[in-house]
DNA sequence: TAATAATTCGGACGTCCGTCCGATACAATT
DNA sequence: AATTGTATCGGACGGACGTCCGAATTATTA
């Protein structure tokens, strides 16, 4: 009866470890030794599961983004009113930021990343894009699907991650309460009817 | 007569191929190596002229940050409206991106690396706030100085830096032409006499 | 139960890293 | 010219890294 009973996948408690020492030291600092150690696991595992740094870290990628997109949508199925997007959108990067700050450097990192190794660039283009592409649904979805809706979500979620840079860099200068209850006003006046964005 | 042509200090070349050498494979995958061989010279020059691999970064902090605030202050000395404040600096951005992206990864490099070292926070900390105040300067300076200016300074900045982050990670979706004419757009309207941003 | 496959482990291999020492070349000063 | 200080070099040191092999263990199948 001892049955399963925290029988989980080594590989998994692999990938758990790599997301959480990543978010911690992140990427440039890390070494996959510290990440089976923190996983309780033979450092060979790591090779065993995941085939190389690469693929370990793909994985964590891939993990880290399907959660993002699940938040998030879980978060906005419920919108009735589109005037409510930015606000709500707004408020859930500040509570990340507030609760877990090491998932949003995280996130930053595999950005950075991304730039810099193209394995990694496709995940996280994909992410971006699908993001701005759940941004754009909500955003007047009565009005005719301009793709200036398109850019506007990729500029509100351009502001939120420069916002979260900066707040994680700075918290002692940048308050981001109000940084981020001001975001949505912002913006607010570009979603109206005038659609003088050209 | 062949006098001090040429005759650059060492510490300049190496300076010089470390910003290069940075912005062509990131931090997290250069060696000092790779500096020394780029500049023309031993690799025990980098120890010698500053101490350690960590100083040497420091010193591409601070140029780099130098001479973005140069410009930035270049590109605004002669701004009479300040209705053009926002057009300018997004296409201040935006030929950056379009003439030296390398410089633009370096910089998000730059600041990437500051959120986990934290002897690179201040001198990040100092550039985002210099250019933000900067910025907040030429805000409707014949208004009352609201911290809102600032705050808004600021989201303005991290919108121009959120965008540039997915135009370099993902060129083909991300089209900054239209996505840097339309941030003015966005923002000009929240600078507007109507104060709305609590 | 015997045989086969999938996991897990410890440990070693070669490589590259940042650091720094001792020697040499150059410049400036006396 | 001799001396002193600065600049430059080659090379070596210990250590940490990612990778991967061969054995041991556990699970699955016949």
């Amino acid at each position: 009866m001892t049955d399963r009973a925290e029988k989980r996948p080594q590989s998994d408690a692999i990938l758990e470890a790599a997301c959480h020492c990543l978010a911690q030291k992140g990427y440039a600092e890390i070494s996959l030794r510290e990440i089976a150690q923190k996983a309780g696991v033979a450092l060979s595992q790591l090779h065993y599961h995941y085939k190389n740094k690469q693929g370990l870290f793909l994985a964590v990628l891939r993990s880290v983004a399907d959660r993002y997109i699940a938040e998030i949508e879980e978060e906005l199925k419920d919108l009735r009113d589109s005037r409510a997007l930015f606000p709500r959108v707004a408020a859930f990067f500040q509570r990340k930021l507030d609760k877990e700050p090491g998932r949003l450097r995280l996130f930053l990192d595999l950005a950075n990343l991304s730039l810099w190794d193209e394995s990694f660039r496709p995940q996280m283009q994909a992410l971006f894009a699908d993001l701005a592409d759940t941004l754009e649904e909500r955003l007047l979805s009565e009005e005719d699907p301009d793709r200036s809706h398109h850019n506007l979500a990729r500029i509100f979620l351009g502001a939120l991650v420069g916002i979260s840079l900066q707040a994680i860099l700075d918290p002692q200068r940048v308050h981001n309460a109000e940084l981020f209850q001001m975001v949505p006003n912002v913006f607010q006046l570009a979603g109206s009817p005038n659609g003088s964005l050209s």
